[in-house]
DNA sequence: ATGGTTTTTACTGCGTC
DNA sequence: GACGCGGTAAAAACCAT
């Protein structure tokens, strides 16, 4: 075996320059000798005429040339190739646990407390790092959801707000960011008067209702946030301009279910419920033709939910009239 | 886990177009 | 006959305890 390391013969074989042949004709067009790339000088020439077809290639090896491989290590001034699955392109530094020097010596106290103290530093700075990426998609997901439901940006303020607030308490362990990002924009819109059901939020998110609703829990607990039960008005807009309803109809709505709260029964009730039976019976006492399946479609609520409650809010709010 | 409340599902009869 | 409406019973979902 005593084959010659090709690939440290020269520098200039480790040249990542496309061949060349493939790329142009070889043969000179003057006199049809063969044209030869010469990398000393970086032109492509004819052998026979030496006319000059190409030239200023820039030479993109290294400008050093090793014999031996253990030469080619140490004059390499390059490492590792970037990465883009790495938040950092995989060019941040890593500090070994071991007190141990490059050579597997033990350190000496002094140099022991040094690396500690830079091992500190360095954990701080990467999971410093890590709550940026965390952050990063949970508010991309966060944006998209907001979206796709048609709120607006304050309500995702508010939504990046909450999450921010989680994440420095620590809440994201063991649960998802997609959970979280979810709950916390379901809390935004709810504090933001811009209302969305957990169906209509569940459509939008990759998480499953169930789970929403139990890190919604979770992170109003955990935050000590306060949210009150959503004002049934606030979906009538939304209810009434998606039926392309006039607004005669959304004002005898709100009338109905002001009438409805001094009288105390709407406590208990869904919000979504009773803002849709509202806008069924505003439709009904202006006269305009409108069926229960159709609130109940675009409220996402039953038709019988609708019946129990427009019957009281009627009574509610008709002898008040 | 349990019990009470609300909502949904499914089925029914009635009246109208 | 299809459709909208009203009612009911049973099942499911939700909430506080």
């Amino acid at each position: 075996m005593t084959e010659a390391p090709t690939h440290v013969r020269t520098a200039t074989s480790e040249r990542t320059e496309p061949d060349r042949s493939l790329e142009e004709p070889t043969r000179c067009p003057e006199c049809d000798g063969r044209l030869v790339y010469d990398p000393e000088h970086g032109e492509t020439a004819c052998e026979q005429c030496g006319l000059v077809s190409q030239e200023d290639a820039i030479d993109r090896g290294p400008e050093w040339r090793a014999f031996d491989p253990g030469e080619k290590d140490r004059k390499s001034r390059v490492g590792a190739p970037t990465t883009r699955m790495l938040h950092d392109e995989g060019l941040s530094t890593t500090i070994d646990w071991k007190n141990k020097d490059a050579y597997g010596r033990s350190l000496s106290d002094r140099k022991r407390r040094k690396m500690e103290r830079l091992r500190t530093w360095d954990e701080r700075f990467r999971s410093k790092s890590a709550k940026d990426r965390n952050l990063k998609q949970a508010l991309g997901e966060i944006d998209r959801m907001a979206s796709a439901l048609g709120l607006p940006d304050p309500t995702r303020e508010t939504a990046s707000v909450i999450y921010r607030r989680a994440l420095e308490e620590d809440l994201l362990p063991g649960r998802s960011i997609e959970g979280v990002a979810t709950a916390a924009l379901y809390a935004a819109a709810r504090q933001a008067d811009t209302p969305r059901s957990l169906d209509e939020i569940s459509a939008v998110s990759r998480v499953e209702r169930a789970e929403i609703a139990r890190t919604y829990r979770y992170v109003l607990r955990e935050l000590g946030l306060e949210v009150a039960p959503a004002d049934p008005g606030s979906y009538l807009p939304r209810f009434t301009s998606d039926l392309e309803l006039p607004e005669t109809v959304e004002r005898r709505a709100r009338e109905l279910l002001e009438a409805a709260k001094a009288e105390g029964t709407t406590s208990g009730k869904s919000p979504v419920g009773l803002a849709a039976a509202a806008v069924y019976a505003g439709a009904l006492l202006v006269d305009e033709q409108l069926t229960q399946k159709e609130v109940g479609d675009v409220a996402n609520v039953s038709e019988v939910t609708i019946r129990k409650r427009y019957k009281e809010l009627l009574e509610a709010g008709e002898p008040a009239l």
